[in-house]
DNA sequence: ACGCCCGTGTCCGAAAACCGCTAGTCCCAC
DNA sequence: GTGGGACTAGCGGTTTTCGGACACGGGCGT
């Protein structure tokens, strides 16, 4: 299998898009680094190569930082994991920009409350980082709580989104 | 990812046959069931669903029953495995009909002469039966040691075979 | 002759470890 | 008192790790 990827500048630093044959994203992150991306896909469905190339992603991120934040609610995915995974990634989509949930919530939500923490973990293995908004999940106590990419652009994403 | 399959009758009972969109085999074996062959493909490329469809497979299967036991030679697989099982499942396309190796042989085929063990368990997790003729692998003592769809068919391939 | 044990690569199931957390306690500094 | 920081046990899905099993043959000891 082969993929398309995409590395942009944006206020939060570089960002790179990687996407399958059919356009639908499997990978992004903050980082200029293509391995790095891809190393959140889970193995079994990494791609073999990858090559530069173009793709309209980008211009959603684009939109997202010009103010548009629902620009890339739109934006299609690919992703493979758990019937866990699959359904929190799904959950994840439809938290609004502006109105984090925390961890609790977030379980609750799923169906499991109790398992809070194991909600926690579906969102630090999300692959398609800002497509599928895991930041907007943050601690009970207000804390941020983690984030792959790094605490400052968790911050930096909800600020932007508050302020949208 | 989709497929497609067929379920035909041979002297040796009914074979199946799965392809990928692309047409090549990805897994085969004398059974009815679509599942029961469907197994044989290592689970990360297991494909979502599957249809009853055309596809030129069967016919070189037709034409081995009929006597021309090269013919399913030149049609296409796709495997996935180990580096050791590729190139173990590829050397075993080259044996040609008529000259079984025996298990050592193939282990030194392989660059493993003592690997014997783990040479048989090559054969025996081959997914694309006939294709990839992993009957043609017997024990040094002359027996015929193990075949997943069944020693009597084992048998009669190679009878068929060593006739042709 | 016959039986036992070992080498070797890969798969598979079971069990343990891992965590982007939370609620409850305890203790101290005001 | 009381507000806040520090510490702890418990949580539950996923991932990782580990040990056994296997389409066998050859060397060694009885």
């Amino acid at each position: 299998m082969t993929a398309t990827f995409q590395t942009m500048n944006t206020p939060d630093g570089p960002f790179t898009v990687i996407t399958n044959e059919l356009g639908k994203v499997i990978a992004s992150g903050w980082t200029s680094s293509v391995e790095v991306t891809a190393s959140r896909i889970r193995p079994a469905h990494r791609p073999d190569d990858m090559a530069d190339g173009p793709g309209d992603a980008a211009s959603a991120v684009e939109a997202y930082y010009a103010g548009d934040v629902h620009a890339v609610e739109t934006v299609e995915v690919e992703l493979h994991g758990t019937d866990g995974q699959l359904a929190g990634w799904e959950a994840l989509r439809r938290i609004e920009p502006g109105q984090p949930l925390n961890y609790s919530q977030f379980a609750r939500a799923l169906g499991s409350p109790s398992a809070v923490r194991a909600a926690a973990s579906i969102c630090a293995r999300n692959p398609v980082a800002l497509f599928v908004p895991c930041h907007r999940v943050l601690r009970t106590d207000g804390s941020l709580g983690g984030f792959a990419w790094g605490l400052d652009i968790k911050q930096s994403l909800l600020d932007r989104e508050a302020s949208a």
